[in-house]
DNA sequence: GAGGGCGGTTGACCCTGATCAACGGTCCCT
DNA sequence: AGGGACCGTTGATCAGGGTCAACCGCCCTC
């Protein structure tokens, strides 16, 4: 997959072989349509910890990619604190819901070093008609988005501490593991103050809550280095059944 | 607008003369153009309370509209239990997270005795070309689908009883309103079980909650009827202040 | 109209997780 | 190396809401 029987300039050899092709949008492209999407895809510089990709309430002009490194998406409240309502990850589309009214409807922050790539909105939609398997494409985005906010529904109703924690650090190794990456022993983008925010938690809780599950040699934990010991008893932990799907 | 000046069938004339028209598909559909959209749009027989519309995995045709009466949305849980993850009154669109994969994601139930409007799939997107705004009216919805997430992700996270109750009420108030009903007295679709479960509390602290609202005759309350006396008392139960926008 | 089921309310008690507080380790900066 | 900020952990206490239980009123059926 990496010789090349065309002349492919840098720009065009951008998502054909970026290792998380199959994972993003040029998944409903044929091979040899692949360079037209290369065209409306752009590469942002990195972004550094803590600063913010985009404001909400700012114009949106696309659709962004995670190339490495991860986001949060916030929603500001009125007294300014901050709710995280999404987490992103490599591979992981995010800001489609700003396509309808092209503005932003939240803030995201980068939680680590990170770089993107965006998609324009209106060339995206532009080549809805060359490409019908893309307007499905991104429809599917939506609704896996949509999805996605109902599991985390969910764990968000009347779950104990250890189901909250133990249910998100199983998705979180699944996810990452569908992107190519290990999933048994991660680092953690979240601080423990994002975690407890984004689970609906208290910040001591999440650490007693880890330091237990530690304990019971479920996990091996230090700092935010997570490694997870047996699958079957972070199951338990989350109140689900094994073989049970975890995500979504 | 009751006047007609052409030969409206009564397929036809559904759409047209629907109170929900604005609110509806048709919104991004030009007048003379609605004929067309109607003739995708199919009317159901009236749902029963209680029974299901869809069931999750079954495949899915289009989506759908509510016109009389109201649904919830729940996940089922493999140890039995549901979790609602959405409610739809009159004249919101649910069902739109199955148009990428043709499938249910969650079942469907009524609330109260109930009929929808259902437009196919394949119909809709076969004349996207030709409506172009359509196309964008979909991802709209689509989008706001996710930001009511969000917001109701808000609500879930780390916010008391009280809070949450408040909340609700004033969502759901607001709901009606710009749906053309009365928002200050209304009889709540949900019984206090399926309150609780949407929103994560227990149903004895639900029926509490509402108590103490009414003592302090913020609400007057008759089982689900509901009265909303002090919209300023009951906004300051929620924790939001006075002007801030309380939905999405 | 007696009986039973269902939905909702109220009371008493208890437990999980929030709150307040102090401390330890790591990193960064000079 | 010292100082300080930040992140995470741990301990002690407290309260919000969960749990268990009884009860009430409405509706339905027979």
């Amino acid at each position: 997959m990496t010789s090349c029987d065309h002349k492919a300039d840098t720009l065009a050899r951008r998502c054909a072989h970026c290792s998380l092709r199959r994972l993003c949008l040029p998944a409903g492209i044929d091979r040899e349509d692949l360079p037209n999407l290369e065209k409306i895809v752009r590469k942002s510089p990195p972004i550094d910890e803590g600063s913010f990709l985009f404001h909400a309430g700012e114009e949106s002009h696309g659709v962004y990619v995670v190339r490495f490194g991860s986001f949060k998406s916030i929603r500001m409240l009125a007294n300014g604190d901050e709710q995280i309502v999404g987490v992103h990850l490599p591979g992981e589309v995010f800001g489609l819901d700003g396509m309808a009214n092209r503005r932003f409807n939240l803030d995201s922050v980068a939680l680590e070093k990170s770089g993107v790539c965006s998609v324009s909105f209106d060339q995206l939609e532009s080549i809805f008609d060359r490409f019908p398997t893309l307007n499905r494409q991104v429809m599917g985005m939506m609704s896996r988005e949509v999805s996605e906010r109902h599991s985390h529904q969910v764990l968000m109703g009347r779950r104990s501490a250890v189901e909250r924690v133990a249910l998100f650090l199983l998705r979180y190794s699944e996810r990452l593991e569908s992107r190519g990456f290990v999933g048994t022993s991660f680092a953690l983008s979240l601080s423990r103050q994002d975690l407890a925010n984004y689970l609906g938690l208290q910040i001591e809780t999440v650490s007693r809550t880890i330091g237990k599950l530690k304990e019971q040699n479920i996990l091996e934990v230090d700092r935010r280095l997570i490694s997870i010991e047996s699958f079957e008893h972070l199951r338990d932990a989350a109140g689900v059944d094994q073989g049970e799907a975890v995500s979504f």
